[in-house]
RNA sequence: GGAGAGGUCGCAUAGCUGGUCUAGUGCGCACGCCUGGAAAGUGUGUAAACCGCAAGGUUUCGAGGGUUCGAAUCCCUCCCUCUCCGCCA
């Protein structure tokens, strides 16, 4: 959420802000008219209050005083009603305001002006035709997507014997990476309630893309971000920065992306990710988005596996976002390369809504910055090593860091 | 799920026969005195949000309603925590 006294002072920024995300600013200028109409009552109010709280006296009020308290009350009150009024409508235009984009962020329409951050590893030349993972999965019987759609619908999937041994591995070894340079492990509630989604944004405006258990006002987290996130929610945290990683399934809808990506583990409605959250001091947020992005990029270093990082432009970077990198891992049987890291610095939006606060040198309480990315997608980590590690004849080596895990260096037919 | 207790400015607590609460006290923390240095002792200060250039003002005592001229204090609803019982991986 931007701060009232910035939109304020900030008008223009913010309209060029909204046209660059390619939204309408015309929620903007309704929200301007509200708040103005909106202090004017405020002030008016907070008089009234002051007057009242002059007249509180020591003994009983006579008559004469009590008809006045009484009729002061009265104005008060109806005033405090528009006031409430105005503040929720207020709100709710607010929170669905996306956060300021990054100086550094270049403007563009869409994923096609996201300019090449960098290039890492040589996608391998095949003597044969590469096949897809799915297919390679499905005949090593480590992935059932037949069985995945019966037990739940389209998306699910059932991993077996090494596709669910190889999930396990990724997931310790992105974890045990992560806990050695510097993040500390947490393991969250995969459910949370409505405050937590709010929070970091998903609320109000992403309601469509999550699962939700009605009966008790509950949501299933879309990634661990929700959680990790929130934990520090309405608190003063006593020390920056704060780096955590976590491993969590996470539950997406998928609304409106139907016909895309319908084979195999690239779009699920449920999957694996193991993911990086840092809480940092503003003055430090960008050098720390910047060290996140290697901390997930070393996972497919160490893991051998052809992948670029891009900057996304203005029109691609997510609402909550003000500056984001993903990294894009090399998938041979199509030929080009997949997101599978999504890494953003939120600078102090998610923290604003949340309530997360520090002191900072002057003793002030102000809101901390807050960064997250997937350091990686699991799922679609299985499946780039499935299809950028196979043989001809349909084996897939094991990569060398996977070996310790699952004690094999080749998965073969039985 | 049943019974009871409780949710107060970092932590712990007082306040709960409505105005003096602009929320007291202890611990912790910060700064100072004392000391060769430290501990102890001692003094002062220490919640957040909003409006305002400032002076200052307003709000917040789990959340939301209500009674009242006025509520941390009374009433209602909800949420959460703890103890005991029941059930259960």
């Amino acid at each position: 959420m931007l701060a009232a006294k910035f939109i304020r002072e900030n008008t223009e920024a913010v309209r060029q802000n909204i046209r660059h995300r390619r939204g309408d600013a015309k929620i903007l200028d309704a929200w301007l008219e509200k708040d103005s109409a909106y202090r004017k009552v405020l002030l008016e109010t907070e008089q009234l209050k002051a007057q009242r709280n002059l007249f509180k006296p020591q003994g009983k009020p006579t008559p004469e005083q009590l008809e006045n308290m009484k009729s002061l009350s009265d104005f008060i009150k109806s005033n405090d009603a528009v006031l409430a009024a105005f503040e929720e409508e207020l709100d709710e235009i607010a929170l669905v305001f996306p956060n300021m984009l990054s100086a550094d962020t270049p403007v563009g329409k869409d994923e096609n002006d996201n300019p090449i951050i960098k290039t890492w590893g040589t996608p391998r030349v095949f003597e044969f035709t590469p096949k897809s993972h799915d297919e390679l999965g499905e005949s090593l019987q480590m992935l059932d997507f037949e069985r995945g759609t019966k037990l739940s619908g389209s998306r699910f999937t059932v991993l077996k014997g090494w596709g669910a041994k190889m999930e396990r591995a990724l997931i310790n070894f992105m974890l045990e990476t992560h806990s050695e340079t510097g993040y500390e492990e947490v393991w969250t509630p995969f459910i949370v309630n409505k405050e937590s989604m709010t929070g970091t944004g998903q609320l109000p405006k992403f309601e469509e893309e999550l699962y939700r258990c009605e009966r008790d006002e509950l949501y299933l987290i879309p990634t661990a971000e929700v959680p990790v996130t929130n934990l520090y929610r309405d608190e003063i945290v006593p020390t920056l920065p704060m780096k955590f990683v976590s491993y969590t399934p996470c539950f997406r809808r998928e609304a409106g992306s139907y016909g895309k990506d319908t084979a195999g583990l690239i779009r699920q409605h449920q999957f694996n990710k193991v993911e990086l959250v840092v809480y940092s001091k503003p003055e430090d947020s960008m050098a720390m988005l910047e060290s996140l992005t290697q901390s997930a990029e070393s996972i497919l270093e160490k893991l051998e596996l052809p992948y670029r990082r891009i900057q996304l432009c203005s029109g691609d970077v997510g609402f909550s976002s003000c500056k984001t990198y993903d990294l894009e891992v090399w998938f041979p049987s199509q030929g080009r390369y997949r997101e599978i890291s999504s890494c953003s610095n939120f600078w102090d939006f998610q923290a604003r809504r949340a309530k997360i606060r520090y002191r900072n040198d002057e003793k002030q309480v102000e809101p901390i910055h807050t960064l997250n990315g997937s350091g990686l997608a699991v799922g679609r980590t299985l499946a780039a090593i499935l299809e950028n590690y196979q043989e001809r004849d349909g084996h897939i080596r094991v990569p060398k860091v996977l070996q310790d895990y699952l004690k094999i260096d080749i998965i073969k037919k039985d």
